[in-house]
DNA sequence: TTTAGGG
DNA sequence: CCCTAAA
């Protein structure tokens, strides 16, 4: 039975990622740091990936040579239930920029175009001889996450609107125009007495692109499309007070400053556990943890990216290492869309704050009041880089003695399509903000295609100069739209049943299909319905007393289980050729698999561990595992092997060196004699054939 | 996949 | 517990 709400997501911020988060099993290991900084991923990679991607359109587009037509190679995708088949990912072309068309799920921003009244823009707006493709700058907002971004009570509540777009710049947020009401309906029966909560998101919006800063500052400057490679700019702000502009930034993976991010890590509070988790990232590490060799754990982890259904197997799902594989690729993608981002931000002048703000040393962020602010500095030219305030001034001034001809546009909102999530009631607060912010950033991940409407006519052809295509500083821009489809290309199946009847369906079909909602799943806590330990365990197994839930779940994996929940997030696919642009090295999520919960050896266990390593001796640790621990499923055999290790170290130290629960000095007696007993046989072993 | 060990 | 080289 399945309690479903739906609660109104309200207008809450979306706190844009940003912190890829270093599991506490990193603990200061290098080999942990270095996968962790390794595969760093956060928003503003998602971001810039989106960027990069239109830009890599634009390129395409606005290249001669190649053809607008750029081959789609349909991947027919499996839609099988098993995620591993769902997930095999082939490479694939880019898909064609235009679109063509835009159905109802079509992402539709409402982008006004105006002319500059006071004095035209130079550098920052688009000349009218720029192609539509060199249009594709996209600016994002995120408001209100320095300071509670998505907080619980924004997220229930959804009223605090975020106003006043800022310059430039777009804002996030979860639109109030779609409320639904709460509502419970009972869960198919699948099995499992979990109650879960539906949230559903409705479309979201994206602020005001550009600023009306026009006229007040004379404003943002773009470097002249033609001169530059046209890199489209993707600014990522966090507080309405200040904006970060988005360039995929060596040191941190584009976002700001460790700093900074620990800023927007610690706002994270409702988190006791892992915070931060990315689903990319921990989809990443699934990848890495493919070696392993432990099917359970790999199990367990696939039921955690994907949908837990509840199975008669537990509600393992199989693994994907295929979705690993995706997700590198993605992160590789959006490696490639940073570098873009990188050099973009050399060749992009932009003022879009009013007020001068504070900028950080690399003239790109900076933070104030303890929120997440940024601000974007003028790069305009290399030599301009770390005075943001010097060249605003300038850029202004250049702004002023531009000429005219610049369309200035002005996109008042950017929806995303519909999210479902389900998230089982005992998660908290947290989890579900991470879920939804994964949500909503897997879904982003997979890139964008942005077409131009005028006039509610679909502007095709890249090559056309705004002029060309009717978009004049002077007049009927008014009806300029763009849409903004999400580029899937695989319909993420975790989704609740067939209760949606417009998924993503693969975009390589005839008309582009966008997502109309995505949906995550959050796994109750109970949802590793493990055979009640029906069999009879023989003699010597172990029986683990509280095995995995039913019992009294305790806080802490009940907790742990929400949280893992969030790798459950939808990952659409992404057309991996058309993000290719940055190099991998930086941009891979942060690790996103969390630790294992601790779990204690109990006396118990470690009487059955015992018990069955003086029978079968050490280094037969798969044996003791199936002889004693067959099923205790949360112990494997390397558990089992360190917990021996462990035992053994405990009893050669004196009793009060010894911490945790204390083990029977007869326990520690056996383990000592069975460890020298089994090491001495080893080492005749070892000596015997060399005389013989 | 398992083992064996270092972290 | 994690991570991995080796087997």
């Amino acid at each position: 039975m399945v309690l479903q709400k739906r609660l109104d997501y309200g207008s809450c911020g979306y706190p844009v990622p940003v912190m890829p988060r270093v599991p506490k099993s990193a603990r200061g290991k290098r080999s942990v740091r270095k996968k962790a900084e390794e595969s760093q991923m956060c928003a503003f990679d998602l971001l810039a990936a989106v960027a990069g991607n239109l830009l890599l359109e634009a390129e395409n587009f606005s290249t001669p040579n190649k053809s607008t037509e750029t081959p789609c190679i349909a991947s027919p995708e499996d839609t099988t239930a098993k995620s591993e088949e769902r997930n095999t990912e082939k490479p694939v072309k880019a898909e064609p920029y235009d679109q063509g068309s835009c159905n109802k799920s079509t992402l539709v921003s409402e982008v006004s175009v105006q002319r500059p009244r006071s004095c035209q823009i130079k550098r920052q707006s688009y000349s009218p001889k720029a192609t539509l493709s060199e249009h594709v700058p996209v600016f994002m907002k995120n408001e209100g996450f320095g300071k509670d971004g998505c907080s619980g009570h924004s997220i229930v509540d959804g009223h605090n609107r975020v106003s006043g777009g800022s310059p430039g710049l777009v804002s996030w947020k979860c639109s109030s125009e779609k409320i639904f009401p709460s509502s419970a309906e009972s869960s198919e029966g699948n099995g499992d007495h979990q109650t879960k909560a539906r949230v559903q998101i409705g479309k979201w919006k994206l602020g005001n692109l550009v600023d009306n800063n026009a006229h007040n500052h004379g404003t943002c400057n773009l470097e002249d499309p033609m001169e530059l490679d046209v890199k489209p700019p993707v600014f990522i702000s966090s507080d309405s007070s200040v904006e970060a502009p988005f360039y995929g930034d060596h040191n941190a993976c584009g976002v700001a400053s460790p700093k900074l991010r620990n800023a927007v890590v610690d706002r994270d509070d409702d988190e006791n556990l892992s915070r931060n988790t990315h689903p990319s990232i921990m989809t990443y590490r699934a990848a890495r943890l493919r070696r392993i060799g432990n099917r359970r754990i790999r199990k367990l982890l696939a039921s955690r990216y994907w949908k837990a259904t509840p199975t008669s197997k537990g509600g393992e799902l199989c693994n994907s290492d295929a979705q690993s594989k995706l997700v590198r690729k993605m992160c590789y993608t959006s490696q490639r869309m940073q570098r873009s981002s990188f050099k973009q931000r050399k060749v992009f002048e932009r003022c879009s704050s009013p007020a001068p703000k504070a900028v950080s040393k690399e003239g790109i962020f900076s933070l104030g009041k303890g929120a997440f602010k940024t601000k974007v500095s003028d790069s305009h030219t290399t030599s301009h880089g770390a005075n943001g305030q010097s060249s605003s001034r300038i850029g202004q001034k250049s702004l002023c003695e531009s000429e005219d001809f610049h369309v200035k546009f002005s996109i008042k909102s950017f929806k995303v399509p519909e999210l479902l999530i389900e998230i089982p009631e005992t998660a908290t607060v947290g989890s579900l903000k991470r879920t939804v912010m994964e949500t909503v950033t897997a879904f982003l991940e997979g890139g964008l295609h942005v077409g131009v409407l005028l006039q509610g006519k679909k502007v095709r052809d890249d090559n056309k100069t705004l002029l060309q295509a009717g978009i004049s500083h002077g007049d009927k821009i008014d009806n300029l739209g763009f849409t903004l489809e999400p580029k899937l290309r695989q319909a993420p199946q975790i989704l609740m049943g067939s209760e949606d009847p417009h998924f993503f369906l693969p975009s390589d079909a005839k008309e582009p299909k966008p997502l109309s909602r995505i949906t995550a799943i959050i796994p109750p806590p109970t949802s590793d319905p493990r055979p009640f330990d029906a069999t009879i365990e023989p003699p010597l197994t172990f029986v683990d007393p509280e095995s995995d839930s039913i019992h009294s779940p305790t806080s802490e994996s009940l907790q742990d289980k929400a949280s893992n929940s969030r790798a459950l997030v939808s990952i659409p696919a992404v057309d991996v050729e058309a993000l290719a642009v940055v190099p991998l090295h930086k941009s891979k999520r942060a690790e996103l698999v969390q630790r294992r919960i601790r779990r204690p050896f109990t006396i118990s266990e470690v009487e059955a561990l015992v018990q069955a390593v003086e029978k079968l001796g050490t280094g037969r640790w798969r044996d003791v595992k199936v002889r004693a621990f067959d099923n205790a499923k949360h112990r494997t055999y390397v558990d089992l092997k360190d917990k021996w290790k462990t035992l053994v170290h405990t009893a050669k130290i004196s009793p009060h060196q010894r911490r945790g629960e204390p083990v029977p000095q007869e326990l520690l007696d056996r383990v000592l004699s069975a460890h020298a007993y089994w090491s001495q046989q080893q080492a005749k072993l070892q000596v015997k054939p060399s005389p013989a």
